[in-house]
Formats: C-alpha cells, sequence, structure tokens
DNA sequence: CTTGACTCTATAGTGAACTTCAGGGTTTAT
DNA sequence: ATAAACCCTGAAGTTCACTATAGAGTCAAG
C-alpha cells in the first residue's frame, strides 16, 4: 500500500495532479485509512503512467477516461465496448500514420544534412504538412 | 494568392485562430493590401495543415514552431538543425512506440470480444501503461 | 451608392488542465 | 512531546490555446 506522495514520486505525477484526477473521475477513489490519507495499491501507479503515456499522445483526460472505462466497467455490453475500441482504434491508428509520414521526412532530412555547412531549406514541411499527404 | 477568410476555410481552421499563430509567431506574416488586408499563398495553407496534424498528436505550438523552424531558419547552422531534428524523430519513435502498444492491447481485445454478452475485464492497461512495458 | 459580407486591431472572456494557497489535522523521527 | 514532513479540503489563481466582442474600415454585387 502506498501513500499518495509516493505514488506520486514513483509516476513523477504530483500529489495536487493526482487529487485533481480524483476528483476529475480518472482514478477511482481510494481507500482511506481512519485519518482519512488516501491509500493506493500498485495498480494506481500503472494507471497514472496511462494517462501520462496517453497525454503525450494527445489525448484529452476525457479521452483518455474512455480508454481507460474500456477496461473496468463491468455494467457494459460487450458490444458497446467493441464499438468503442474500434473507434479509439481507428483514432490510434490515423495518429500513427501521421507520425509516420513525420518520421520520413525528418529522417529524409537527417541524412540529407551534411552536418557542418549552413543550410537554407531543410524541408520538413515536404511530403508532410501538404494537403496531398 | 487567397484571403485570410479562403485560407481559413480550406484548412478548417478559423480566422481568428490564423491571426493568433501569426501573433504567436507559428505562420510568418503575410503580405498585405494598401487596405490592410492580409494576402497569404498556398505554403501558409500547407503550413495550416502541418500545425493542425502536428497538435493532434499532443505537440504544443511551441513544439510545432520548432519543427518548423527546422525547415524555416536560414542562419541555423546545419549541425544544429540535424541535432534538433534527431531530437523530434526521437520524440517521435517513443509516440509510435507507445500507439504501437495501444493498438496491440485493443486489437486483441476487440478480436476476443464476442460483441453480445457483457464482459468484465477488457485490459487495456496490460502490456501499456505498466511500469514493464 | 448602398447593403451585406469581409477584414482590421485591441481587448476581454472561455475551457481544459493543472497549481497555489489558506487553514488545518496526522505521522514519524528524535 | 515536539518539530519536520506529510496529508486533508475547498477555493482561488495560472497557463495554454483559443474564441468572442467592440468599433471601425473595405470590398463586391445589384
Amino acid at each position: 500500500m502506498y501513500s499518495i506522495g509516493q505514488i506520486a514520486k514513483e509516476s513523477g505525477i504530483s500529489v495536487e495532479t493526482i487529487r485533481y484526477y480524483e476528483k476529475e473521475g480518472l482514478l477511482e477513489k481510494p481507500q482511506r485509512r481512519e485519518s482519512g490519507y488516501r491509500q493506493y495499491n500498485g495498480d494506481a501507479i500503472d494507471r497514472l503512467f496511462f494517462i501520462q503515456q496517453a497525454k503525450e499522445l494527445g489525448f484529452s483526460l476525457k479521452e483518455i477516461d474512455e480508454l481507460l472505462s474500456i477496461k473496468s466497467d463491468t455494467n457494459t455490453v460487450c458490444n458497446d465496448v467493441k464499438h468503442l475500441a474500434e473507434d479509439k482504434l481507428n483514432d490510434i491508428g490515423n495518429k500513427i500514420k501521421i507520425l509516420r509520414r513525420m518520421e520520413k521526412s525528418l529522417k529524409k532530412l537527417v541524412d540529407a544534412c551534411p552536418g557542418k555547412a549552413p543550410i537554407s531549406d531543410c524541408p520538413i514541411l515536404d511530403s508532410l504538412g501538404k494537403r496531398s499527404a
């Protein structure tokens, strides 16, 4: 069992933010001691890591909540979950596609760069932001 | 040549947001007519598309500015640009990795789901948010 | 030549996601 | 048993990225 300070340290997310996530429903309400202190198990840390990563990928807290609820909602019928999961899978597939294009352009750029001389046109936009892409 | 309203329509980004991006330095200041009206060429639209996509991937406007400046900063020595690009390449690689793991978990879930019965444990967190992952 | 759509600047307001603060109780090490 | 470190709630404040508003000038069609 961990205190809020301990999972904060483990996960790299501040105590205040953890309480905020709880208030927003992303983290389920933990057990309390008689003193009122929160008590967590290891799952909370996993969840915090997940939230952190998903945020970095541009998911909003609301979307992350949806992603997480795919796991934990026992009352949902499988079909609903399946649709939701398929939607999210779509989102994710899109993000990967865009990142791949970015990666490709950047790689081309890095490879082409001699590394010493000044350059005037490192075309990261090429084959990337264009409407055709 | 396009008016601000036209590139707004083309790109799907509002006129106000475009002016905001200009103020923040993400979009270079366009030419003006005698009237003071902004005038853009097609490049601005590409840039707006790029910004839009990068935002969806969780890059902040500041990071997007850095990404874009990889192209357009003529005063930077190639080596600097190369390092910056390599850093960003790293970021992008990481994002792709995480998304792949998410995708895998979700796919497993969708495939396993019969589609009719209630389920109690759709483990999106598995092989994903765990510290081990 | 006027009316409606468009544009300008400057400033204020909004929502999401925190962060800080005030004022107080709890744990733990000495 | 007392100080340092930790935790509590509730509310206010901050930052980022817009979005809306006010008041005024410009352009295009009929």
